[in-house]
DNA sequence: GCGATGACAGATTTCAATATCTGTCATTCA
DNA sequence: TGAATGACAGATATTGAAATCTGTCATCGC
């Protein structure tokens, strides 16, 4: 509502658009709106990001970065390599779980966000493979983990998969049930067992 | 459109269901055009029905079941447990993925349904899971797979929890994908490597 | 000169009046 | 007598006119 002296920058502009989003959702949040929040037309908001959708695609991109950072330290503590895959599997879900549980409907926003962007969510996804396939790796070169019968990154990828009931947020609505941790539990040591040498 | 003089049955009230949901999706299906279809005024379903809910629901579970009965012949076969597994769960696969793939509508309408009646699911779940608890159960006996960790249900859940992907009609997007088949092989081998003695 | 503006056309959404549907039940008919 | 009917009240969906939004661009002012 404010107008304030600071330049107009996309990333000024990509946090206006997330405050919007929070507050009306992604069925009503508008450039418009956008603009109003940074006090200035919408048309400048137009000179920064070419469409609309090109604005939400950057704030999904933004909001999936933060899962790749808060991750990154998870694959490189001191600690084997099957106990750090555990403990990436289980900062992830929680990760996920605490953002679901917490505000639903930012969820329900974020999942609407998603279904739009997939280019940019199969990207996100090959980031966090990534993260899979480098813990793996070590873990084969420190001898916790067999040779893979198949190449690393698509192992990574099959971890990936089968654990993806735990952090897709289609499934959102599974994980307050009272079984979610055991059942996540029992994924995980399922795969660890294919894993460990 | 035309009556017939057969007598009125839930079973036949659920055929005309399903073909008025096949053709004008769930959300225009009335229960006017069922009993439009059946030649009856909708008074008369309402005697074999409480509720459209009620109605939505039966239609649900004959749908669900069909998927119990098609799996059943596979859990059977004279084959070692493991390639059972493989093969119960690669019919799965099949199976909704040629329902995806061959009407994607119905499909489509199929998944509404399926979220109107989470409760109706969850005991469809539980058949399949006991499903796969039988195959592993054998695989034990047969010394094919390693005693089991945890109890057997729960290690079955795992193994269906891990492979929801590619059943979970809520991916069936995916299942198009030119990587699918080799992503499914993947998680099923991991499974396997879990499982095997 | 360069970022910002706001009027504009066409696309999309909202809103309220209208129509249809759900679920009930007193009545009919075989 | 017991299945089937259809009129009805309240809930839900449809529709089309009015309002708002998206994306462009000629113009402004620092």
């Amino acid at each position: 509502m404010a107008a304030t002296t600071e330049t107009l920058t996309a990333e000024r502009i990509l946090e206006a658009t997330e405050e919007v989003l929070r507050r009306y959702g992604p069925a009503k949040a508008t450039v418009v709106d956008v603009a109003r929040v940074l006090g200035v037309s919408h048309g400048s908001v137009y000179r920064h990001f070419r469409t609309k959708a090109a604005l939400r695609e950057a704030v999904t991109e933004r909001w999936l970065e933060r899962t790749i950072v808060a991750l990154r330290p998870h694959v490189e503590t001191g600690e084997p390599a099957d106990e750090r895959l555990t403990g990436w599997l289980t900062a992830l879900f929680a990760l996920k779980r605490r953002k679901a549980g917490g505000d639903p409907e930012l969820m329900a926003t974020f999942q609407v966000l998603i279904g739009e962007n997939s280019a940019v969510v199969d990207r996100h996804e090959e980031h966090l493979v990534e993260q899979i396939a480098r813990i793996l790796e070590d873990g084969h070169r420190e001898g916790v983990f067999t040779a893979p019968e198949r190449d690393l990154t698509s192992t990574a990828r099959a971890v990936f998969d089968a654990t993806d009931r735990f952090h897709n947020p289609a499934h959102a609505a599974d994980w307050s049930a009272p079984d979610a941790e055991d059942a996540f539990t029992a994924v995980v040591s399922l795969v660890q067992r294919a894993l460990r040498a």
